[in-house]
DNA sequence: TACAAAAAAGCAACATAGTTGCAAAAATCA
DNA sequence: TGATTTTTGCAACTATGTTGCTTTTTTGTA
């Protein structure tokens, strides 16, 4: 029963890499696993600690480089030096990353979540200004972290 | 006349901090006046840079947190590992940031600004969600930048 | 102005984060 | 299977950020 999880999720994990035209290996499948069990994002360290001593530091900042290259991942900008990364659901590819949801920031359960549904709204800049790509970060309390407080 | 323009800014630069109940030093009144000379946002190495030798690196970025503290500045997120601070120019205190406008990340000059009469927009989030504070980062080419690219 | 108390700066040592070149290992494709 | 291409691991290095402790500077008061 479990190696026959343990394959089902292994083939769902090697798709997306084909179709991206990347080689199939071991640390990509396993940190592409990483981000598919994930509800919120993860930073580079996230990663390192779940993947264990599995892989080498340097080979986690390249797969992530890659996965970012070829529009598998988004990046999701921080105040705390730790930019996090989240699974890509728009039709991403090579150069061209064009998401249109907001991030959401928990400061209580301190994770970072896509929030898919929410479309980052028009902005009328100043004259001269053109903008290329808008990021929305909303800090404060998750959905989770909201009702567990409550019912305490 | 060099002599009397350094007097000048100094004591323009003395004010903010007295009246922010920080004691006045050497290395608070360059950096203030580092941020006061510029219109675009400084990272941590930008001001190291800037300083040249003058401070060691653990003074300043103890002066960051500071200021960020007693609302001298406000830091804007990155998706570069690199977060930049610039002044707060609503009245911010200890504890309480509350910043309504958004961020420009000029992809040309590598710049950030503050557009500060561009309001961050409402918006509707997920019923659970609480929102405390919104960051809205836009990135593209600035107006200076756009102007000099049409020039050529 | 001089002095004591409080605050900040500097220094050292350390921890974490990110980069690069190169040789060994693994994946791809014929 | 075996040659070719790609990726990984390792080492060495740079950059970034933190902490404890001592010295220096600032502040407020006598
Ligand atoms: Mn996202
Ligand atoms: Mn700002
Ligand atoms: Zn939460
Ligand atoms: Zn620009």
């Amino acid at each position: 029963m479990a190696v026959r999880k343990q394959i089902e999720s292994s083939l769902s994990v090697q798709e997306p890499l084909k179709r991206k035209g990347l080689s199939v290996t071991d640390s990509r499948k396993k940190i592409l696993q990483l981000f598919m069990q994930q509800k919120g994002a993860l930073s580079h360290g996230d990663i390192e600690k779940k993947a264990g001593a599995t892989f080498d530091r340097v080979t986690i900042y390249r797969t992530l480089q890659t996965f970012l290259d070829k529009g598998i991942i988004h990046a999701i900008p921080s105040s705390d030096n730790a930019v996090r990364y989240a699974l890509c659901q728009d039709e991403c590819g090579p150069g061209h990353h064009h998401h249109q949801h907001i991030h959401f920031i928990c400061g209580r359960c301190k994770q970072t979540f896509c929030l898919d549904d929410i479309v980052t709204p028009d902005l009328h800049l100043p004259k001269g200004y053109q903008s290329q790509e808008i990021d929305v970060l909303v800090k404060g309390t998750c959905k989770q972290c909201s009702a567990t407080s409550k019912r305490a």
